[in-house]
DNA sequence: ACGCTCTTGCGAGTCGTTCGCAGTTGGAGC
DNA sequence: GCTCCAACTGCGAACGACTCGCAAGAGCGT
């Protein structure tokens, strides 16, 4: 999978925000649907679509695991969440619009930062000026060392 | 799967130099692991492990797709290899050590630019200083929007 | 309230990768 | 050069993370 077709960068800030988008877009807002977007509003943790499907269906909604997975795609279609990938792990869901964030990792003690996007212009204007690329760390986090690990000799 | 254990960084420059170093580290220098060592060094382009068990066939070599996961997972360990991913596709194998590069991939077009680690040592500095991470872009590139796909307007 | 379509649950399938095991082989030591 | 044994191999089966096909169900414009 590479980037969908109607997934422009949108703005929204709340729910109703992404609810509207969701309709705007000729998507039909079912309760799963709903209930997945409540649910990555409810954290900042970007979460795998078994938990999810696990936290619909311990709210008593009935969510099958395919399901979820088809409505992460819509809603990644419409432009309202994200996943990253973070080592060799499943993919992970979070919100997209305002909520957007990009990632570091360690990949030595698997420490991940969430960092807001603005945080990284002075570094993305770096990579566009040298290399014309305009770089999001969204789908893949920046991977690397952080400072503790660094200086750490390297253990086992 | 995060790095292997040994795989400190390792310079090496020819077979020679990667056979010996496969040996210092305890490991046997099969036919099948000096076979896909030769592959990996006829070549600047990343392989996936069915193309190296392919090539190793058709050079009328017996190649296992599991051994050939498993010798690649052992070069590995040693610093010899590493592996990349593009946006969900699967790994693709590449020298390191000496001709080790990192890559920037446009996820509109699918360009795949490989790049000497020395061209990003500016930019890699500037996270350093930013958020303490020494970064590589060897296992998940830098992603985003080349100069043509960012100056071009969205197709479908 | 109706009906067209979009969504859903379920079961089965795919793809890339890994595992268990019994047979084979590289290479250190004689 | 031969022996021996841990390291390696092929094979088949298993794995996790998705994805698909289909028949039944549910939004929502009218």
């Amino acid at each position: 999978m590479t980037i969908a077709p109607e997934s422009q960068d949108v703005e929204f800030d709340d729910l109703r925000g992404a609810f509207s988008r969701l309709r705007e877009l000729g998507f039909r807002l079912s309760s799963a649907r709903r209930l997945v977007l409540e649910a990555l509003f409810a954290t900042d943790v970007p979460a795998s679509a078994e938990e999810l499907a696990e936290r619909l269906s311990s709210g008593g909604v009935r969510a099958d695991l395919a399901s979820v997975y088809r409505n992460l795609e819509t809603l990644e279609r419409a432009g309202l969440v994200r996943h990253v990938h973070f080592g060799h792990s499943r993919g992970l869901y979070a919100l997209a619009g305002g909520r957007e964030r990009e990632y570091l990792h360690c990949e030595r003690c698997g420490r991940v930062d969430a960092i807001e996007p603005a945080q990284l212009d002075e570094i993305r204007l770096a990579i566009r000026q040298r290399f014309g690329y305009e770089a999001r760390f969204t789908h893949f986090p920046i991977v690397g060392l952080c400072a503790d690990c660094r200086t750490t000799p390297a253990g086992p």
